[in-house]
DNA sequence: TATTTAGTTCTACATTTGCAGAACTAAATG
DNA sequence: CATTTAGTTCTGCAAATGTAGAACTAAATA
């Protein structure tokens, strides 16, 4: 098992775009080997050779993906290692839950605004226009993941 | 000019709230302070001692809420000071932004899928699909933010 | 032109983060 | 029951981050 050129690149492409959305280096270049890589489920060992990191570094990151529900890992009958495999079907989940996690800013807005003086009526306004928009927002983007949960 | 203890509450909330979306702690707090202050445009020293930080570090964080566009400050006639505010009206447009770039991996994702082998046909279909997902999301987003625009 | 003002840049430091390697552990195997 | 296997936990370290305070600067003021 060893990885093309081609394959390398991309693993660092979806690997620093993983770091950007919150997750070490290293997670994220799991994370990308695990979507880039012809076997589908790669052993603890495996993860560690491909990706030259160190043991303590590859079963940090490991329990780490696992915790965030990223990934996954299945066992084979009499065969001690664990598979690891990426859990596809739970990134529309990811997606829909930092969406909303974004939206959440509203409720916080809402308590900013109830705290605040009417001496200053028009940024009030705009906060209520804010406001206004994150709930048409998320009203929005619930019926978006609605649609498309229930397609044909 | 001084904070209630509610005030300062709230500042602490929403600091670590924005801590959480890729500020500073320092940053985080400033533009909290500008949303939660009864007054609404407040100079270079008035941010130091109310949030009681150094002067580089206000000097430094006010320089990359404007870079991100976050704050912005006026002048005022026969006063050499800076009076710096939040940029409320470009918060919806932070939003789309980020929103658009979570859904940016689609492009990412075709990329890799381009590269995979066709040994692996389910693992394969399930990326397809989570593309057609990415695709679906960034049309109905689009839309949504284009309602909100041009609502009445 | 000396001083004050409003802020920036430089230097230093404490904390946090990310990772490696060694020591360890529990279960399976010889 | 000694050894191997598959991983976890501990210890330590290098680099990055976040902040403070001092030194500096450019413009305005006395």
């Amino acid at each position: 098992m060893n990885l093309t050129e081609k394959q390398k690149v991309l693993i660092e492409k979806l690997g620093v775009f993983n770091e950007r959305s919150g997750m070490t280096p290293v997670e994220g270049r799991i994370l990308a080997l695990l979507i880039v890589s012809d076997v589908v489920e790669l052993t603890f060992d495996e993860i560690k050779e491909l990706l030259e990191i160190g043991k303590s570094t590859t079963s940090n990151a490991l329990n780490m993906l696992q915790i965030k529900g990223r990934i996954e890992y299945i066992t084979k009958l009499g065969d001690r290692k664990r598979y690891f495999r990426v859990k596809i079907l739970n990134w529309e989940k990811q997606i829909e839950q930092r969406m909303m996690a974004m939206l959440a800013m509203s409720d916080l807005m809402k308590e900013v605004l109830a705290n605040r003086s009417d001496k200053t009526p028009e940024f009030n306004k705009e906060l209520t226009k804010l406001n206004q928009f994150f709930d048409f927002m998320r009203e929005e983007f619930s019926e978006s993941f609605f649609k498309w949960k229930n397609r044909k």
